[in-house]
DNA sequence: GATGAATGAGGTTTCATTCAT
DNA sequence: AATGAATGAAACCTCATTCAT
């Protein structure tokens, strides 16, 4: 059995999260989260090499659900438009359904430095081709403009996912995040379509 | 004579701006601005609450420029895809102009804790506004959507701008972003119009 | 059979001198030695009452080969001149011939802190006191000079040996010690004899 | 100015000797080091890069002391027998007189690690070149026997007196270093004379 | 007897801010 | 107004030792 499947890492992780949320990227200190997860300082050690480790996993573990989700929405046999609607829905619902994860996704994980910085976008890299794999596919079946830039299309779709998110969360969740899921479909396909 | 039209003020600011563009928002210590800016530490407070205070100020006076540049496009006789444009191609421009800038706005500030994060945002708010000017303007002639949501069509616009310039900057500006305009106004505009 | 004899305790004995020598003092965990020893790291303590207990027990355990030979070396029918030769050249040949152990206690055993230091020099007191026996010998035969002081006596003759040893590891070894036996042994008869 | 001419460089080297030789080496935190000193613990570092430093200085201010002394010594117009009785007797002289710096220098200072350690032996290597000196002018004069091997004459020399004035330690100072000087010169005359 | 996962105390260093000059 | 020396709080990580299995 290899680490990350042992409880404790899984346990870590999730008290990373909750302690990053709670007290913002700076306060979350290695033996909060130890105190969290219910170990003791040094057992974190045990899983995780330091503390920048810890964080990209966080990132890394919570992503790949993400990344799970999007490969089952391309893996239905639907139409580019409907892949699309689909991925922004269920990005909304899992960021909708785990505050905790959404702040620590949108604001506080961009307070890292440099260096985490870099290896948080090598772990995004995956999910952005996948949806680079939709923007090709309908630009391929004519749904999507064929002349655009797919650089700047999946700026677009992805940039305003991530703004209308961010904002979402920083207004302190006072609408519904998931209700907005199908008017930002609507705007980004007419921006994209044929 | 208030503190902020007092040479030094000035001198900080930009001194600030250096500093961070070239250390990283972690390596930007008072002691360093102060250098930059041929002060010593200690005159750094005659002019300045705390840290805080330097970072907050120089997102406020730099979105400042960005500010006058949107208010004298709006005040121009021309439609709103044509502000749009404009807007974009400005605020493109501004940046490619002055990397440092860039670098700080796009990627170091965003790095400070979230109370900073929600201090700069207060000062965001005001370019957001003259944003939706144009949106609404847009809207009231008919040229845009009148049935879009404001808030998702500005998020749209600019998440779409954000994410671009921040991907450039990534890149090591390898590439003309002030090119990317026309290409960034076609597709917002595709989304939003009528 | 006390634990002495067993196995084990040899075999972590042997563990830490290679340890030490090929990791430095402050690197020498009690979980690398256990690793070396090929048992767990639980199991060092069944055998030792502590890591300082490994420390000292190493030292014991190799000083009482240096002790036996130089028992053989007095019970030898020889003149005191000729006994403080032999000790020389067997006690430069015994670490001449183990790297590890001359590296181990020329140079990183004496790092170890004032407590293990003072309990080593119990330890190396009963090697001092045969050293002793040879220059009361010769004193009595009159090889060596009646009216010097012993313990001055013993500092030159183990303060030479020990620089001289000590200069060597330090060197990397890069000359022959053994060789420099007959011109150490001359100095100090020089300085000893009558 | 320089930092080294400043008060509180030498009230630094000073309060780490004591607390150093009171505490033992791997118990004089920088914090104790402080308070000995009657400075925050920023202080320390405004005057040495880390406490790496604050050691080798110590070594090397008071090593400095020696040299001088044995420069001294040397300037004199004296026979290399005289020479060699002052400089004996002018190290135990300083290291009598001054009990926390010998148990720094003989014992606490030998725990540090490699790194240090490597620095103290370039700080010594300086002393030892004088030493050569005397027993180079020594040869020349026909005063030393003129086929002895400089390193081992070097060696007997320093290793004696080290030895000597370790045991004085170790012994807590029950006795008198000044007074072992004659016979150690004495002895060790004998060794190296023509 | 043997294991090895878990424990938790402890210290160096940075840097925003102050205040005597 | 300007200086810059001094302050001191705060946290990541290591590793000897234990004890349930």
């Amino acid at each position: 059995m290899v680490k990350k499947d042992k409880p404790k890492y899984k346990q870590i992780i999730d008290a990373a999260v909750i302690v990053i949320a709670e007290n913002g990227y700076h306060q979350a200190q290695v033996s909060k989260i130890a105190k969290q997860a219910g170990v003791a300082d040094g057992t974190i050690y045990l899983y995780f090499k330091n503390k920048e480790d810890i964080l990209i996993s966080v990132f890394q573990e919570k992503m790949a659900v993400f990344v799970n989700n999007l490969e089952q929405i391309l893996s239905k046999d639907h139409s580019a438009a409907e892949k699309l609607k689909h991925m922004i829905e269920s990005h909304f619902n899992l960021l909708a359904g785990d505050i905790h994860l959404a702040i620590v996704t949108q604001l506080e994980l961009r307070q890292s430095n440099t260096d985490i910085r870099l290896k948080i976008n090598n772990v995004l890299r995956e999910y952005l081709l996948l949806l680079d794999q939709i923007l090709i596919s309908g630009m391929e079946t004519n749904e999507f403009d064929q002349d655009m830039d797919i650089r700047l299309a999946r700026q677009m779709v992805f940039g305003t996912m991530d703004e209308t998110i961010t904002t979402w969360v920083m207004n302190e969740q006072k609408y519904d995040l998931v209700e907005l899921a199908p008017k930002v479909h609507h705007l980004l396909m007419k921006g994209i379509r044929a």
